[in-house]
DNA sequence: CGGCAAACCTGCGAGC
DNA sequence: TGCTCGCAGGTTTGCC
């Protein structure tokens, strides 16, 4: 999916769009995305102002005048795709469809339904079981070396799965994880306790490094994900490693014939690429 | 606790 | 051209 990194591009792209607009219509074209969407979830949202967009982690927080928030996240292939209302096209997959006071469409679409869409209140949505459990902002300073290193201590799972975790730290996915990783020369197959001192130091900075030249870039891109605009994101041609496998790594000084370039393993189901020249 | 597989669902590209 | 297979950015659950 989007990660942090699309997220937050699609976040951007709302709030340029509905901040303080009216909702005049709000039309629900299926009773479930992953779970069921709330009783009233028309009636609650119609009529309302956009406060504000917000959001924590892969999540989506649109804050309404009348303190309701709606809570978005993306899943896998989950798009918020935003057009004039005259141009507007219904698409397979539109589940939720918003229209403001001044004429844009703002199509919520998702082949996959991995997302999901509830409501909150906004004095409670930190305790929705959905965000209670979040580790700390990666890009906050909350999010530190120390701060890490204690998160990581004593586990013994490998450390790809660790910073999958969203516990640990949360807004990283699969790619983000395998660049962030590169970037700090560690291996995502070492053990999540070993990764203390400057070790954790350096992972942090790698992290916050990485999603922050992602989230300039306007987020990566792959075939089924879009920017809230249309246009595509522009990261994806920056990967070191990530779909990259049997290529050399961008910083090689590895020897590229003994190693064979970025290699890719799976680990919990999911691939990881790495380059076992650099990491360890 | 950890590791893994499966589950949710659809689409797409590769290979035959 | 058309079929099957594997894989895809996420997260949860259940089993050993």
């Amino acid at each position: 999916m989007p990660e942090l990194p699309e997220v937050e591009t699609v976040r951007r792209g709302l709030a340029l769009k509905l901040e303080g607009r009216r909702l005049v219509r709000v039309q629900q074209n299926r009773p479930d995305l992953r779970f069921p969407l709330p009783a009233n979830f028309v009636r609650r949202l119609e009529g309302r102002r956009v406060a504000a967009v917000k959001r924590r982690a892969k999540y989506l927080l649109i804050e309404m005048d009348d303190e309701t928030v709606l809570l978005v996240h993306l899943g896998m292939s989950g798009r918020m795709l935003v057009s004039r209302r005259e141009g507007a096209i219904a698409e397979p997959h539109d589940h939720v469809v918003l229209e403001t006071d001044d004429g844009w469409v703002v199509r919520f679409n998702d082949a996959r339904r991995f997302g999901l869409m509830d409501l909150a209140d906004r004095d409670t949505v930190a305790d929705h079981p959905l965000l209670a459990g979040l580790g700390p902002e990666p890009l906050e300073p909350e999010f530190n070396g120390p701060g890490l290193a204690a998160a990581l201590a004593g586990r013994s799972t490998n450390l790809k799965a660790a910073l999958l975790d969203q516990r640990i730290v949360a807004g990283l996915g699969n790619i983000y994880v395998s660049e962030s990783l590169y970037r700090a020369r560690l291996s995502p197959r070492r053990r999540a306790g070993t990764v203390s001192g400057s070790r954790a130091n350096q992972l942090v900075a790698a992290i916050k490094s990485v999603l922050e030249e992602a989230v300039e870039a306007g987020g990566s891109s792959l075939r089924d994900y879009v920017q809230t605009s249309g246009e595509l994101g522009y990261f994806q041609h920056r990967w070191a490693v990530y779909d990259r496998e049997g290529q050399a790594c961008p910083d090689c000084d590895c020897n590229f014939k003994r190693t064979g370039g970025v290699r890719r393993i799976v680990q919990g189901g999911r691939s990881t690429f790495y380059c076992p020249g650099r990491q360890r």
